[in-house]
Formats: C-alpha cells, sequence, structure tokens
DNA sequence: GTTGGCATGTAATCCGTTACATGATTAC
DNA sequence: GTAATCATGTAACGGATTACATGCCAAC
C-alpha cells in the first residue's frame, strides 16, 4: 500500500462535518482538531484541488464581483468510500511528540537551577490554558452538539486532550517540587 | 533572534555525554531522546559537519585501511557557549503531537465500531510496551549511572513519559470498555 | 555463508510553515 | 479610520524521512 498522506483524510473528512470551504474547514480545524492535528491554508487549498482531481471531492464555484470566487466542496460517493477505506487502514506507529522542554531539561545539568525551574513554571502556564480550553469545548460539545452523531467521538477525543495535559501539568508541579527541594 | 533548528543542539549536547561518532550518537539517541525527539542519520552527518563549520565542535579524522575514515567530535568552548545560549532561550510554544489514532476516532461514525476498537485495542498493546521501554530505561539508570550529574535530569524527562503514557493507556482502557458497553 | 552490528554518508522526496499577495465587509 | 474577520490562493523555504551506496567484522 503506498503510503498515504494523512491531511489529506482530515480534509475529506471535514466535508462531512458541515465545512464545505477551505476558510471553514481551517476554522474547524482550529476549534476541534487542533490539539492532535494542525493543518496551515497552506495545505488546505492545495490539498481540496487535489481532491477535485482524485474524483473525492466536487466543486461549486460562484462568480462574484470584484472578491474571489467563492468555492464550496463536497464530498463524492468515491471519497465517502476513500475514507472509509483510510479508516480501516491500521495505525503503524504511535506517534512521538517533539518536546523542546524535555530536550532542555535533558541537558539541563550545562544550566543554571532557575533556568530550568523558569522554563518549567512557564511551560505550566501554558498547559494549564490548555487544560482549560479542552474543557470548555467539551463543555460547548455537550451544550449544543450532544445530539449529532459524530459528537460521542469528538468527546472520545477531548477526553485524550484533558487526560495527558493533567498528567502533564501533574508532572510539572511535581518536577518545580523536587528541583526547588534538591 | 533568528529561528533555530533544536535538532542542532540535541546533537551537540550529546557530545558532553559520551558520544563522539555519528554512529553511536544515533544509538544515544534511539535509547534516551527517543521518546521526545528522534533524529535520523540523514540529519545527524550533515549536523555534525555544520558543527564543525560553526566552530561548535572538532573532528579527528582516523584514516583507516579499506573503510571509511573515523571521525571522533568534540565540542569546543564555542560549543558549549552555543549550548549554554539555546538552554537559556524561552520555549515559544507547547507542542501538539499528530495522532493518526485521534484523527481516525474523530470519523468513527463513518465506520463501525468494531473497526474503532480493533485500532484501541492494537494502540493499547503498543502503549504498553513503551511504558514497559521506560521502566527499563529508568531502572538501568538507577543502577548504573545514578552517580552522573545528568542522571537527575534524565530521569525527570523519563518520568514525564511515563506519567503521559499511563494516562493513555486509562483512556484507551476506558475508551475500549465504553464503546463496548455503549 | 549469511545475518546483524559497526560505520559513514548522499540524494530524492515529502510534508508543512511562513511570508506574501489581494480585497471586501463589519464593528468599534 | 482602522482593526478584525471573511476569503482564496502561491512560492520559497526548512526540516525530516527514506532509499540508496559502500564495506568490514563477528557470530551462528
Amino acid at each position: 500500500m503506498a503510503k498515504e498522506n494523512h491531511t489529506k483524510y482530515a480534509i475529506l473528512g471535514l466535508l462531512t462535518t458541515g465545512c464545505h470551504s477551505g476558510y471553514s474547514i481551517k476554522q474547524m480545524i482550529d476549534e476541534s482538531l487542533n490539539h492532535f492535528w494542525k493543518v496551515s491554508y497552506g495545505q488546505i487549498y492545495p490539498i481540496l484541488k487535489q481532491l477535485v482531481d482524485d474524483g473525492l471531492a466536487t466543486v461549486q464555484t460562484t462568480s462574484q464581483d470584484r472578491k474571489p470566487d467563492k468555492k464550496e466542496y463536497y464530498m463524492t460517493p468515491k471519497g465517502k468510500l476513500a475514507l472509509q477505506a483510510w479508516l480501516q487502514t491500521p495505525i503503524k506507529d504511535i506517534p512521538t511528540e517533539k518536546n523542546e522542554l524535555l530536550l532542555k531539561l535533558f541537558f539541563s545539568s550545562h544550566q543554571s537551577k532557575t533556568t530550568a525551574l523558569n522554563h518549567l513554571t512557564q511551560y505550566l502556564e501554558k498547559i494549564r490554558e490548555r487544560y482549560n480550553t479542552f474543557e470548555s469545548i467539551e463543555q460547548m460539545i455537550n451544550e449544543n452538539l450532544s445530539d449529532q452523531a459524530d459528537a460521542q467521538f469528538w468527546l472520545i477525543t477531548l477526553d485524550y486532550g484533558k487526560r495527558t495535559t493533567k498528567a502533564v501539568i501533574e508532572w510539572c508541579e511535581c518536577t518545580i517540587k523536587k528541583l526547588k527541594d534538591g
């Protein structure tokens, strides 16, 4: 099986969630996929074009005066099949995140303890923000979208985010204490 | 400040841990950095060359009969300063891992529950293996390297790995149960 | 005799970010 | 008037993977 670009399927899949333009896809990504799949405009527009070329989506272009054409994309039956096929392909390897903080801590015997503590403190702040974001999104789904078929799975991915983020918060707090005491 | 390639500093830093060849650096990475910073030979050799060009490392080349030259790299004082400067630069953003499993779960309303469960089960297996790896490394550090100045920080990065991995294990188990029941 | 580890390297390719380019409309 | 949001796109660049190329030595 040829190596597949997962981002292509992310965008294809989003066409089924009420998003039909590059712009609205980007918004949806920033709101929902962002914590496990970031995508930029530099990818979205070329991929949408490619989806049409491959027959996985169609596009309706509306010409507008003094504005760029408005383009609306819709998944084709062939696209639906491609998405399902991709959903079934096994996951080869579990991901490894690149973590600049850990890399810096790994070499921290070369620097003052204060610097390490500063990094940790700032990280903790950001990671707490992220946790709060997850809680807001969760609340929003529960209030507005709980009837949607996707909602169950969206909450599952959020739960992943919350659990792992919480673990990081605890690690941060614990490590800060350790460094201060030791 | 110009955008810096962190991998460069990962390799520079490893020169202080008893690794002096491209090959041994790769081994060290696979054993210790792998869970938060992967590096391939395709990066290591060119970067080592670049470090020498920039005066951050020196190289001693030993010609060998019928073998490629053996090259040993050592950090220069300028390299040490560069490493310390990098260690002090603030961390701009917390990382986002790309997670194929979450991406597939996000669109799981398009597929059978069985497929989702299969993905989860296989993921759980792999993630448990990873957890065990972390425990072995931890044990090894505690037994053989606990006197080394770096050891404390290496254990900290491992603790991060263990805590987040454990959170993922729990999420997996919980999600599998949820899908089976619901 | 062949597999696996030791050892160094390059080139093609892929994936993704960033900067750039353009311009309308709406809210403050 | 000016900032933010709506809206679409391209080109240059950078980072990383992968496949390829080479060849020794030791163990089974």
